[in-house]
DNA sequence: TTGATCCCCATGGGGTCCCATGCTATCCCA
DNA sequence: TGGGATAGCATGGGACCCCATGGGGATCAA
C-alpha cells in the first residue's frame, strides 16, 4: 500500500490529540517522512497533508513557475509558508494546537480523506 | 484468466463477511493487489471493485486534470476518498462495515458482476 | 509552580486469523 | 455409464491481535 485511500473519522481526546489512521501512517513511513506535513488547502476548508512525496510535488510545481514572480511567491507562501509539520507520538497521534483547530473549524472529531498522493482533514 | 467475467451471488454471514468469487480472486492475485479496492460507482447504486489495474486507471484519469484544481480534488475525493480497501482473509472473504452495506442498500446477499478490468457488487 | 510537550502504560472493542464443516462438481475406476 | 472418492469453494464460529482512545507522569521552559 503506497497511497492514501479511503476515509476515516477519528476523535480528538482531551489533550487535543488525534490518531492518524494506521494505513496512512504506513504510507508516511514508507515515504520516509517522520511526521505529517500539513497546510491549509487552497480551495477548501480543510488541511492538505502528506509526506516527502507531497513536498517534492510542490517543489516541482514551483519549478515550473518563473522565479521571482508574484505567482510563484504566492504559491510558495501558501504551500510552504503556511505549512506545519505535525509530529507523531509513539501511538501514531498528532497534536493540534488550538489555533489550528479553530482555524479549520474542527470540533471534537475530524475526517481523514485519502486522495492518493496526499490526504485531507475535514470537519465532518 | 486475467479478466473479471461472469456473475455470482453470495451470502453475507453473521459477521458481515462475504466470499469473493474464486475466479475473481485469481485475477486480483495476478494483479498483485492483496485485497479489493472498492468505491461507490459514479452512475449506479453499486460498488466498483478492482485491484492495482483499476487504481492505475483512476490515477491516469486524474493526471489529465490540472493539479490543485477543484475538479481534480473533487474526483480524487469521489474515487479515492470514498473508497474502501477491503482485505481478504485466508478464506477469500472480505468484511463489509455496516455503514457500507447500508449505503449500498445491501441485504443478506450480493451479486458480483464481472466487467473485464473491474467488477461490480449489486443488491440482487 | 504552572503550563506545555512528550513518553509510556492501560483498556476495550472491532477486525483479522485460524480451524472446522458442508456442499458441489469433477474425476476416476469398476 | 454410474457411483463413490476427492478436491475446491462457500460458510460458520472461536480466539487473538491491532488500533483508537484515555490517562498518568517525566522533562523542560517560563
Amino acid at each position: 500500500m503506497d497511497r492514501f485511500l479511503s476515509n476515516f473519522t477519528h476523535r480528538f481526546d482531551a489533550k487535543g490529540r488525534i490518531s492518524i489512521p494506521a494505513s496512512f501512517r504506513q504510507v508516511l513511513t514508507k515515504d520516509g517522512f517522520a511526521g505529517v506535513y500539513a497546510y491549509p488547502s487552497l480551495d477548501a476548508p480543510a488541511l492538505d497533508c502528506g509526506g516527502n512525496a507531497l513536498i517534492a510535488e510542490i517543489d516541482s510545481l514551483l519549478q515550473t513557475m518563473p522565479p521571482y514572480s508574484q505567482a510563484r511567491d504566492a504559491f510558495a507562501t501558501a504551500l510552504l509558508g503556511m505549512s506545519e509539520v505535525l509530529r507523531l507520538d509513539s501511538e501514531g497521534r498528532v497534536f493540534f494546537e488550538e489555533r489550528l483547530k479553530t482555524a479549520m473549524g474542527l470540533g471534537s472529531e475530524a475526517v481523514f480523506v485519502g486522495q492518493g498522493h496526499k490526504f485531507q482533514i475535514w470537519e465532518p
